[in-house]
DNA sequence: GCGACAG
DNA sequence: ATCTTGTCGC
């Protein structure tokens, strides 16, 4: 798939306050409400119901994508499914021109994302990024930038908290299949104070009470609402903490690492 | 100045 | 993200 607003490639040469202002023109032009082109109820994981039915081609094509290093190089791995099957694994090797720096990520990571998007045959209806979406300082996290500039439905899924206020604490998770709503605070300068910007969703959780499993942070990233982006991760979702496409793509990355090392 | 911060 | 063995608990 190919850029589409290649004013928002993102340029690691930028100044730090260069790199905000673009945030702050993506954030403007992403659309945190659903304009997908599939049926959210036909997106499914591989342990459902057995396994794919016979041809579903008209089945959603759900994309995981990841990043692994090597020294200062970001690999990036993107893997295509579709009824929790692999359709496609592609994976890119850039530089990595700068440092992690809480905020821009994505003028680190991004190049090595759409040079993986650009190797691929298939195009896919959704991508589920590692990392945030709109929970971010100026809304414009790593799921958002990337589907701003390709213009393709994006979900961001953390591990941790980047900002935002949960509107109950997360130590500890919560019962398996429940979701928590993160709204906007003082660090998200550009939302008001309360925005429904994310959510805290419990994939996985153990029965016993003495072992806790938290829960992942899924925030919208392009052309998707909130709901969607929850619903997205839980129906992707196979046994494991990460959703199944987000899982696949993190051993590719893995394995292209070795492979690169 | 202090705190807080995805991967 | 990455560096890494054992270890606790199902």
């Amino acid at each position: 798939m190919q850029v589409v607003r290649p004013e928002f490639v993102p340029d690691p040469s930028l100044s730090h306050d260069e790199m905000a202002a673009l945030q702050r023109e993506i954030a403007e032009t992403a659309l945190f409400a659903d304009e997908i082109g599939f049926d959210t109820g036909t997106v499914s994981a591989p342990t459902d119901s057995g396994q794919t039915t016979l041809g579903e081609t008209d089945t959603p094509l759900v994309a995981g994508v990841d990043q692994a290093f090597v020294g200062d190089r970001a690999v990036s791995a993107v893997v295509v499914t579709r009824g929790g099957e692999v359709v496609e694994r592609v994976h890119a090797v850039e530089p990595a021109e700068i440092p992690y720096i809480p905020g821009l990520l994505s003028f680190r990571e991004g190049g090595a994302i759409l040079a993986a998007l650009d190797a691929l045959d298939h195009d896919p209806d959704v991508l589920l990024v590692d990392g945030s979406g709109r929970i971010h300082f100026r809304e414009a996290g790593l799921a958002t930038h990337v589907g701003v500039t390709v213009d393709v439905p994006t979900v961001g899924v953390a591990k941790s908290l980047l900002c935002g206020d949960p509107e109950r604490p997360l130590d500890g998770g919560f019962p398996e299949g429940t979701s928590v709503p993160i709204r906007a605070d003082d660090a998200v300068e550009t939302a008001a104070n309360g925005t429904h910007i994310g959510d805290a969703v419990q994939t996985r959780q153990y029965d016993s009470p003495n072992r806790h499993v938290n829960p992942l942070i899924v925030s919208p990233g392009h052309r998707v609402s909130a709901g969607t982006a929850t619903e997205l991760v839980l129906a992707t979702a196979a046994g494991y903490k990460l959703p199944e496409p987000t899982r696949l793509a993190d051993r590719a990355a893995d394995e292209a690492k070795a492979a690169v090392s």
